[in-house]
DNA sequence: ATGCCGGGTCCTACCCGA
């Protein structure tokens, strides 16, 4: 089974190369971030072509999540649990498919709105922990994938791509990772290359890319039958060079 | 310690992202 993640920076602008990235490596399951518009205006009917049907949880302008998947499933939530009433950002999707839970996710960035912005961002980071500590408790095989907007490590961005002050490196946004290591669960990438780059974002400006000023925030991770399962993870560079590309690359995990 | 780039929308100047 391989299941993959791509923040595509709106879904209309980036139609055709998530077309041709499927056709080209058949993926089972597709988790798409910040898609930028609402579930109507998603061109479903484009992937359906190539055998995929999708559940899009949209939101106009900003944000928005969607699971493209090739096998029949079925959808167990359409926004993270324990989030206050009224939250509508669309963050969250939850599919079963091959008796497996599969989560993709938008996670807050934090640097917007200054303090109550960042208190967002973990406070969205503590319900996903407690979604992953009841799976975990279910014994249900599962992984989380998408844009967590968190450099785990020093090694995980390039030195001087942020400011030590910026939400992606600071201390409580690293604790929330560390904690979902805690209680159980693998960075997929750090499984199979303890070491390395492994960037899957390069911002646009001051030719980022070109100077490899990257950063690792597009992670999965895996309950442990899945970590057991894990043979491939792999963020694909080659799509940060072609013409219009996401500041995102897509990021490949292979089953067995 | 940023918004130079590139999305979005109240269509055009401004908001947002990492």
């Amino acid at each position: 089974m391989k299941v993959a993640t791509w923040n595509v920076n709106s879904i209309r602008q980036r139609e055709g190369h998530v077309q041709r990235w499927l056709e080209a490596c058949q993926p089972d399951v597709l988790f798409l971030q910040e898609i930028k518009c609402e579930a109507t205006s998603f061109p479903s009917l484009t992937y359906h072509g190539f055998g995929y049907t999708s559940e899009v949880v949209g939101q106009k302008s900003y944000n928005g999540v969607a699971a493209l998947c090739r096998h029949p499933f079925t959808v167990t939530h359409t926004a993270l649990p324990g989030l206050p009433d009224g939250d509508v950002q669309a963050r969250y999707v939850e599919i079963e498919t091959q008796d497996v839970t599969l989560i993709g996710i938008y996670a807050p960035n934090g640097n917007s709105r200054g303090d109550e912005g960042f208190a967002y961002k973990l406070a969205w980071m503590d319900c996903l922990a407690a979604r992953a500590a009841e799976l975990l408790k279910a014994e249900t095989p599962f992984l989380i994938t998408g844009d967590y907007n968190i450099c785990p490590t020093d090694e995980d961005y390039a030195p001087g791509a942020l400011p030590p002050t910026d939400a992606l490196v600071r201390l409580e946004s690293r604790q929330r990772w560390r904690r979902m290591l805690w209680l159980g669960l693998t960075d997929a990438v750090r499984a199979l290359h303890p070491h390395g780059a492994h960037y899957t974002f390069w911002d646009y400006q001051g030719g980022a890319w070109q100077r490899d000023m990257g950063l690792r925030i597009d992670h999965a991770l895996l309950s442990p039958e899945m970590a057991e399962r894990l043979v491939a993870a792999e963020p694909d560079k080659q799509e940060r060079d072609r013409p219009q590309p996401s500041d995102h690359v897509p990021v490949m995990f292979t089953f067995q």
